[in-house]
DNA sequence: AGTTGGACCTGACTGC
DNA sequence: TGCAGTCAGGTCCAAC
């Protein structure tokens, strides 16, 4: 699934695309994918006939920045199994396109998202920041605003398991199930301790594995792993999955001591992957 | 206020 | 072969 990896991999690829195109028009393919933030209407009227002068990242989220007179923002929440696509006019319309933008210079910025558990939304503003969505946000992991002291600070406000709280986007922008897995075994610690029983030197192990996980997933161009849909902006595909030690790994044995993996559900079904030797 | 659990969504897979 | 049930998890919302 798209998380910050993802997302920082696709903005990094629409960056050299599309930067300077304009939008000529939308299709929604899916209004479903608008929910109930934008009408159909809305959505076109913030968004046709705008020139792309930016493209940011909010977490997991991509951002088009849209003309500096009437300035507008275009989230994109991949949900699940979001990804965008930038193709030739003419290519045939995947299943699952749950939007197309025609840009100029014959490009077509498609969104396809199986599920539908994605969405897009408009803000008439480039500070996203201020919005609903984000005005709770976390700061991004990889910003100089994210420190060993604010991590231990907002552990001590909480009581819930360290691999719920690092997934809460109030907390830390941008990390989702795999990454979550993935920097709980790095930093030695299982996912279903809580937050309170998080010592000092933990924390800061933790702190280190959030930083060096992020960093490789973004040199890996995210993860593909076994039943992930994520593909990048050329349909390629990441490389993280060979670096997992323990992100749907259930049964197999640990790449560190041979320990089998095991799994333990949490919230909603669904599940963690933890080293019961190497974690603690 | 923090935390928990259900709903949304669709394709792949399992069991009868 | 067919079909019901289950699983996957990002995000939002209601309830505790």
């Amino acid at each position: 699934m798209p998380e910050l990896p993802e997302a920082e991999t696709i903005r990094c690829q629409l960056e050299e695309e599309i930067v300077g195109a304009s939008i000529r028009r939308l299709d929604l393919h899916d209004r479903r994918v608008a929910r109930a933030h934008n009408s159909p209407k809305e959505l076109t009227s913030l968004v046709e006939g705008r020139r792309i002068v930016r493209v940011g990242r909010r977490g997991k989220a991509p951002l088009l920045f849209l003309d500096g007179k009437r300035p507008a923002t275009l989230v994109f929440r991949l949900g699940m199994t979001g990804l965008l696509r930038v193709v030739p006019p003419k290519a045939p319309v995947d299943k699952g396109t749950v939007v197309a933008l025609a840009l100029s210079g014959r490009k077509h910025l498609r969104f396809i998202d199986q599920r539908r558990l994605g969405s897009l939304v408009a803000y008439p503003t480039h500070d996203v920041d201020a919005t609903p969505e984000f005005e709770h946000y976390g700061p991004e992991p990889l910003s100089e605003d994210f420190t060993p002291g604010y991590l231990k600070n907002a552990f001590s406000r909480r009581s819930a398991r360290v691999g719920i709280v690092l997934m809460d986007q109030r907390v830390i922008a941008g990390i989702g199930k795999i990454y979550a897995d993935e920097v709980c075994f790095r930093a030695g610690i299982r996912p279903g301790r809580s937050v309170r029983r998080i010592s000092g030197p933990m924390c800061a192990r933790l702190w280190e594995a959030i930083r060096e996980v992020l960093s490789e997933g973004i040199e890996c161009r995210g993860s593909s792993a076994r039943d992930e849909t994520y593909r990048d902006v050329y349909g390629m595909r990441g490389s993280f999955q060979e670096r997992m030690y323990v992100y749907q790994r259930t049964g197999e044995p640990c790449r560190v001591c041979g320990t089998a993996i095991r799994r333990t559900a949490i919230t909603g079904g669904r599940g963690m992957h933890w080293c019961p030797e190497c974690q603690k």
